[in-house]
DNA sequence: AATGAATGAGGATTCATTCAT
DNA sequence: GATGAATGAATCCTCATTCAT
C-alpha cells in the first residue's frame, strides 16, 4: 500500500519532467534560451509551479536539456564506433548525425548565458570529454586507415562538428536540412587525405577547445 | 546652412555616434543582442540618453550595426573582386576576411529577435541581395577557371560563408582565430574542383536562402 | 470547473482586482490619470506586478475604471427611470446624483490621453450610447409633461451634464459638494419651462456629442 | 551705440517671449500642462535652450501662462464694467466672454499640477482676488437691480464661471462653441430673479473659493 | 503535489534640465 | 544670446521566483 502510491508519483513526476525537458529542448532551439520560463511551462502543458518544483532555476533546465542532449551525441558516437566498419566511417556517420542533434547542441552558442552555464556543470563537462575521447579515437583511427587528412588533430574536427550544431537561416526546414548536408559532404572532401593545401598554424587538440582560457 | 545631413555640430555628435555603434558592434557580438542599453552606453562612454537620441530604441541600434557590417562585408567583396587577379582567388579571400567580420554578421544568427528585426529592414536586405550578386560572379567565375566543383552554387558557398560567422567557442582568442583559419581552409579544400564525392541534393541558389519561405 | 471566467481561485483574484478599480478611480479622479502605476499599485495594497497581471498596461486600467463608472451612471439613471414619477423628476435626481459620480466620469475630461483611450473602446461607446438613450427619453418625456423649457434637446442636457462630473476647486469636500448642489440647482432653474430667454443657435442633439467629427 | 544694440536685443527677447507664452498657452490648452518642454519650444520656433533661458524651469512657465491670461480676464471683466449700463449686463457679457476664455483658465482645471503651481504664486493669487472683487461688485450691483436672484453670492457666480471655463467634449469646434453658449443661456436664466425654487445650503462667497482649506 | 496569483527587482524608455558650441 | 546635444532620474513594464490555495 506503500509502495504503490509512490511508485505511481513518480510516474506522474517523471512523465512531467520528460514532457518539461521535451519543450523546453524544442522552445530553445527554436527560440533562444532566453523565454520566459512561463512560455515552457505552458508549452509541456504544466503550471509553472510544477516547473520549479522540478527545476529549481532556469540554469538547472538549460543544464538538464545540454545534459540530455551530449547524452544522445554520445550514445550515437559509441553506437557509431560499434556498428561501422572503419574509423573514417564512423566519423562521417557522426557528423552526419550532427545534423540530427542541432537542436540541442546549438543551445552552447545560441546564448552567451547559456554557454557560462554549461561551461561550469560537471555533469556537461564529463560529458563532452567522454564525446572528444571518442572523437579523438574517430582521427587518430581514420589517419591510420590513410583516409583523413593527417595534418589535422581532434579539436579541428570538434570545431567543424560545432560549426555544424546550429541551425541554418534559410527558406524552409526543407532547404536548412539539405543545406546542412551538402555543407557536411563539402567539409568532409575537404577533410579527405590526399590532394590537399597545407593548413595554416598548428593541429587543434582537445585541449583547445577548453573554454576555461 | 548645413549641406547634408552629416555635417554640422556633428564634432561631437558624429563621434558619439560611431563610438555608439563600435560599442554595440562589440558587446553584440560578445554577449548577443540582449544585453541592456545602459551597458552599451557605459561602454560608448555616454549616457543612456545620448543612445537613445542617436537610435530610438534597441531595434533601431540593431539595425545600424547590421546596416554598418553588411556595408563592410560588401566593401571587402568588391575590393576582393577588383584585387584579385581570379574570382577563385576572390572567394578565398571572401572567405578568409569573413574571420574578421564575424563580429558582425553573426549579429543576426546569435539572437532570434535581431533575426526577426533585420529580416524586415529594406537597407538590409538591399545590402544582402547585393553581397549575393558578388557572390554569385565569384562562383560562376570561379567555376569558369576551373578552379571551384561544379556542382555548388551561391547558395552553397553562401552558407558555408555564413557558417563561418560565429564565433568559435574555444580556449582563447589565439586559438579561436586559428580554428576559424584552419576551418576555411579545410571548406576551401573541399571546394576545389577536382576529385570529390558528389554532394547530396541540389546545388543551392541565392533564392534558397530567402528565409520568407 | 470554472464556471464562468468570473469564478474560482478568485477569492483574493477578485478581491484584489477590486481594490485595483477602487483605488485607480479614487486617485484618477484626484490626480489624473498619469499617476505612477506604482502609486496606484501600493494604494490597492498590491504590487506592481499584481496590477499588470489584471490590467496590462496603464490604457487597459484607464478603460475599466471608465467602463465600470459608466455603468454606475447607466444604472443610476436607470433606477430613477423606475423610481421617480416623472420624467422631470427623473432627470433632476440624474443631475443630482452626477455629483456622486464626478470622482469617475471626469476621467475622460481630465486627461487628454483619457480622452483618446475612451473614445476608442467599444464597450465604452456603447454604454455612453445606452446612456444618452436613457437621457433621451428624459428630456422629451419632461417636455410632453411641460416641466421642461422645449428649446433644448439631449445634447444640450449632457453637455450641462458632462460640466458638473468635474470636481469643483475649493475650500474643501464640504463646500464643493455645497457648491455643485447650488450649481445644479442654478441649472435646474434655468432648464425649467416657461419664463426664458431664447437660447442661441439650435438645440444639440445626441448625435452632436459625437467626438468623431 | 551701446543703447541701440540693448534695446534691439530687448525687441528680440521680447518676441521670444512672447512667441514662447502663446504657443504654451495653445499647446496646455489642447493637451493638458505635461506635454515635453521640447515640444513646447518647437512650437514656439525656439530650442529648448532659449524656452529655459526664459523661463527657468516648467512652473515658470505655467505659472506666466495662468498671470497673462487672469490678466486678459480681468482686463475684460473691467472694460465690461466700464462700457454695459448695469451691473447684470457686464456679468452677463462677463459670462459670454468667459468661453473666449477657456483656452487659458482651464490651465488650472485640467492639471493637478497646474492647480497647485498656481495656488501657491502671489502674483496669480493677486489677480485672483481682483477678479473676485470685480466679480462681487456685478453680482451685489445686479441683485440691486433686481435682475440677479437673491439667494446666490460671488461664491457661487464664480463657480459657474469656471464650470464653463474648460474644453467642452463634443463634435467640433463649432458645435462645442454653440454648446457653451447655450449653457451660458441656461445658466442665465437659472440666475435671472423671479421664479426660482430655493438653493440648498448657503450663499458661497468668496472666502469659499480658497483653496487653502 | 499541482496550480497559478503575487511580488519586486531589473531593464527599457522618456523627458526635464544643464552645458558646450 | 541661441541652439540643440548630453545627462540621468523617474516611470513603465516584464518576468524569474515564491507562496497560498
Amino acid at each position: 500500500m506503500a509502495a504503490d502510491p509512490e511508485t505511481r508519483l513518480r510516474a506522474d513526476a517523471r512523465r512531467n519532467r520528460d514532457q518539461i525537458l521535451a519543450a523546453a529542448r524544442e522552445i530553445f532551439a527554436a527560440q533562444g534560451a532566453e523565454v520566459p520560463m512561463e512560455e515552457i511551462a505552458r508549452a509541456a502543458g504544466v503550471g509553472v509551479g510544477t516547473l520549479y518544483r522540478r527545476f529549481p532555476d532556469r540554469d538547472a533546465l538549460i543544464r538538464a536539456v545540454a545534459v540530455d542532449n551530449f547524452d544522445k551525441v554520445l550514445k550515437d558516437a559509441k553506437a557509431a564506433k560499434d556498428q561501422e566498419s572503419s574509423n573514417w566511417d564512423a566519423l562521417i556517420r557522426l557528423l552526419h548525425q550532427s545534423m540530427e542533434l542541432q537542436l540541442s547542441v546549438q543551445l552552447a552558442m545560441v546564448s552567451q548565458r547559456a554557454l557560462a552555464i554549461l561551461k561550469s556543470d560537471p555533469a556537461i563537462k564529463a560529458l563532452r570529454d567522454d564525446l572528444l575521447v571518442v572523437l579523438g579515437d574517430f582521427v587518430q583511427g581514420a589517419q591510420a586507415e590513410g583516409k583523413l587528412r593527417t595534418d589535422v588533430a581532434t579539436g579541428d574536427v570538434a570545431m567543424l562538428f560545432a560549426m555544424l550544431l546550429r541551425q541554418m537561416p534559410s527558406k524552409g526546414k526543407e532547404v536548412a536540412r539539405m543545406a546542412t548536408r551538402r555543407c557536411i559532404g563539402i567539409m568532409i572532401d575537404g577533410l579527405r587525405a590526399g590532394r590537399n593545401e597545407a593548413l595554416p598554424g598548428r593541429a587543434l587538440t582537445s585541449a583547445d577547445l577548453d573554454p576555461s582560457g
